[in-house]
DNA sequence: CTGATATATATCGGTGGCCGATATATAGTG
DNA sequence: CACTATATATCGGCCACCGATATATATCAG
């Protein structure tokens, strides 16, 4: 691998559609309330992504339904797609403990105190 | 903000430089170090990361040595680009914790013994 | 000496994903 | 009648990624 897994529109998909299927319209409401309402998945994202994980087998058509004249095509997780979810968490989680360990680091050695010696020369 | 904050090459750049300055070459040992090999950060992704890293004041140059022969150009994480970093990691760690409780409550769903009653009928 | 490998820099162009704009349709509201 | 909300979908510009390529020095194998 490179340095990208699945991309982050793709992870919250797959998040929103984690414990239940939902349709197009409901994920970007899911995604916004998920994330705090700090994130908004704009529709001409969402159906790209929809397209590309259904290609992958990572989701599926749970359904279609016709709610007061207006269609709500369902999507649901595969088993696959669960399973990518949970690695790219795993990924992610790694990523941040690595960041976070450094940056500890970081802060450590600017407020190191000058008894500790050492310095530059 | 739509789904994006930095993207994960910048990322990493970031956690290689957060605690100490490195350069180009080193940077890309050190992204395959932290990532226990799993991650390996091409040198045509580096440049272009560390030119907009610069121009967005997140990363600066540290100095210029001469090691048997060969430049080294090394960079140095500043306090923006620290707390970007820091701040990143947050979002990204909201995202994992997302994931990780709709997953489990998918587990539980799929798991729901009979008793519990409903099911699909 | 020649070729291959490792270190180290940098550029370029193809590919592909993101997302704003746009289109279509129904229902409700001012 | 216009506007907003819900709901679908497509298209195209933009931009980031990254493989390929180029340049240069040091080392090692044959």
């Amino acid at each position: 691998m490179t340095a990208r897994g699945i991309t982050e529109p793709a992870f919250l998909v797959l998040t929103a559609l984690a414990d239940e299927a939902r349709h197009g319209y409901g994920i970007v409401g899911e995604v916004e309330r998920l994330s705090g309402g700090r994130i908004r998945m704009p529709v001409g994202t969402l159906y790209g992504v929809l397209d590309r994980l259904s290609g992958d087998g990572l989701v599926e058509l749970d359904r279609e339904e016709v709610q007061q004249g207006r269609l709500r095509r369902y999507y649901r997780l595969t088993e696959a797609g669960a399973g990518a979810l949970d690695a790219e968490a795993a990924r992610l989680a790694a990523n941040v403990r690595a960041a976070r360990e450094r940056l500890r680091a970081r802060g450590l050695a600017r407020h190191r105190p000058a008894w500790e010696g050492g310095g530059p020369a």
